[in-house]
DNA sequence: CAGTTTGTTCAGTACATTTTGAACATTATG
DNA sequence: CATAATGTTCAAAATGTACTGAACAAACTG
């Protein structure tokens, strides 16, 4: 424990409207409250903070902010930094849109564009053994699924592109 | 009450698998899974569907099956369709990608851009009456946050254009 | 106009996800 | 080696969201 007694101030006005930020995006993005706190919280500080910091900062578990930060490590929202003679992990955040956005999109989207095509795929065949009066109206629909399928593919790197600039 | 025993017959595996596909998508853009399962199962469909088709082929519940239709109407994911002499309504899925994804960005996503923009200017007024040795640092870091929000906001519309086509 | 059909609303419940907190693993320190 | 520091995991609890079913409103029907 810290012998100081406030050497973790509670959070002012600007940390916590910024931490109101980045948890309504994290609400847009499907992705816990807490993950959207920490990130905040490493956005607006102005030094790397270790679990503890954000933990007690934030007023949430260790649990938590242990899963919280591996989330944002998992697709490289925040970064370690090396403190020479601290034997605690810091973390501060990433500020490169690009890399935000390109490490959520291969993380948490990829996968459903990827199931989605061999559901696609699935279904393709499950028509394909298949005969009856609607046979030919079921292809086109099938065939524009098909379509929106390649569309979002396509679409994904070029979004990447233009938001990370 | 349908006079005839089966005049609504069970899901067969074609219906099943177009209908999950739709579930999945739902679950990526945060929206109920009998949302997806009625847009599912109306894409599908041979012919317009009413509340009831939907509710007893997917055997979910009246409330359900009117909330989901609701929202479907509400960024134009389906539409209604008059039938002679039947006074109830029946639906048809939306095809067009265009039209639906331009009410899905104008209905779900312009709301959470736009209180974010607001959220993002208080910020700024917050900062504005603020010194300190950070001020410098903090100013840029604000000034990152507008930064994203203008890419953002300039994103949506081009990104409409690439996947509508 | 009484009864039926159709669709909406909403309080309560069911369900799924997140958070907690304690137990555990690992590494450092004296 | 015993103790402390750091971080992870996971079962249980808390929380939030969607679903159900019944009550209701509105419009049609004979």
């Amino acid at each position: 424990m810290n012998g100081v007694l406030e050497a973790r101030p509670a959070l002012g006005e600007l940390e916590r409207e910024v931490i109101e930020l980045f948890v309504r995006m994290a609400d847009v993005l499907s992705l816990p409250r807490s993950v959207g706190e920490i990130y905040g919280l490493l956005f607006i500080a102005s030094d790397p903070l270790c679990l503890d910091d954000c933990r007690i900062r934030l007023n949430i578990s260790k649990g938590s902010t242990s899963q919280g930060l591996k989330i944002l490590r998992s697709f490289g929202a925040i970064r370690t930094v090396y403190i020479p003679g601290d034997r605690k992990d810091y973390y501060v955040a990433e500020t490169s849109l690009r890399k935000i956005a390109s490490g959520f999109a291969g993380e948490q989207i990829q996968p459903h564009v990827h199931s989605g095509k061999e559901r696609i795929a699935r279904i393709r065949e499950i028509l394909d053994q298949y005969s009856g009066d609607d046979r030919e109206l079921l292809d086109e629909k099938i065939e524009h699924l098909e379509n929106w399928q390649k569309r979002a593919s396509k679409a994904l790197p070029l979004i990447l592109k233009l938001i990370g600039g």
